[in-house]
DNA sequence: TGATACCCTACCAAATTTGTCAACTAAAAG
DNA sequence: CTTTTAGTTGACAAATTTGGTAGGGTATCA
């Protein structure tokens, strides 16, 4: 189970925008900076979160980007949904997979198949399931919350 | 968040071990003309979880592998992590970039530096500690008895 | 002894992920 | 109204992971 770094990325910048004081947006290259990570792939992450309505923007000078709603309201799992979804449920069908010349054999085949899809379908279900919920679970303040009590260090906020 | 195939043919395989009556070992070819995937793949990750103590083996004519434990002993987690881990747990450390002409600025890069490295890291250990728990939480009991109730479809027997 | 079936290592091709570049558009400041 | 800031967009490249194959070895039973 992999959490991907463009998710925490994501989630990062979501922090880094929660800890600003409200309705001031923050630019790309300023939460770039902060985060020690590169513009370039800051902003496409950004602009697709803006596009699913978790964050909005605001251009020109003295613009930048701004939480769409409450941290209570963005969750770990939209991130998710958001920055790794789209393409591949990865599943969902063709999990069994083509199986060049292992099912050599043509008779009995269908009965063999139904039962690898079911087993196969289960397994995702149940596993997907509970993880959508925990991440579901998490909201951006949470983390907020996480990361006051987790260090004492004053977050520097100038500028 | 993405569950490899790897885990889930890991844990469809065990599904399979579970299923048969106990203390007859089961053969790699047989799993895998049943839940239709790759022998040699599948031989891989079977050997995996034997090295890690999941299940046991047998050789010889008659041979195949058994499970080493009760089947509410084994969960997804330890399966993710016996077939996913091992090499990276892709965070823990360098999460932040090297940023390579980002942070121009030398001075004030240490507060900077902290700061980013602290609200990565709650991030991260957050989004684990919830994602572990549930892995944890789904037994391969828990995935037997789902794959029992969940079709009542008698699984078209003719041939 | 020979067939069966696990053991183990190395390797590969394709997909995905991560990240960069560069040109473009909108809007506010001066 | 011009400049400058800053988001928009799409193409593209490098690195990593993934899913899978190949092929020889080794133990065990009939």
């Amino acid at each position: 189970m992999k959490l991907s770094t463009r998710s925490t990325y994501g989630m990062r910048a979501l922090v880094e925008l929660a800890l600003t004081a409200r309705h001031r947006p923050v630019s790309v290259a300023s939460i770039a900076k902060r985060q020690e990570l590169s513009v370039a792939y800051l902003e496409q992450l950004l602009h697709r979160l803006r596009q699913q309505g978790v964050v909005g923007s605001i251009r020109g000078p003295r613009g930048g980007y701004v939480l769409a709603k409450d941290p209570e309201q963005i969750t770990m799992a939209d991130v998710i949904r958001v920055l790794d979804g789209e393409n591949g449920e990865t599943m969902g069908k063709g999990s069994t997979n083509g199986s060049s010349r292992v099912g050599a054999s043509r008779a009995a085949g269908r009965a063999h198949h139904r039962h690898a899809q079911r087993i196969a379908h289960t397994v995702w279900r149940c596993v997907h399931d509970r993880v959508a919920e925990s991440l579901g679970a998490v909201t951006l303040q949470d983390l907020c919350n996480a990361v006051r009590t987790d260090g004492e260090d004053p977050p520097d906020h100038r500028f």
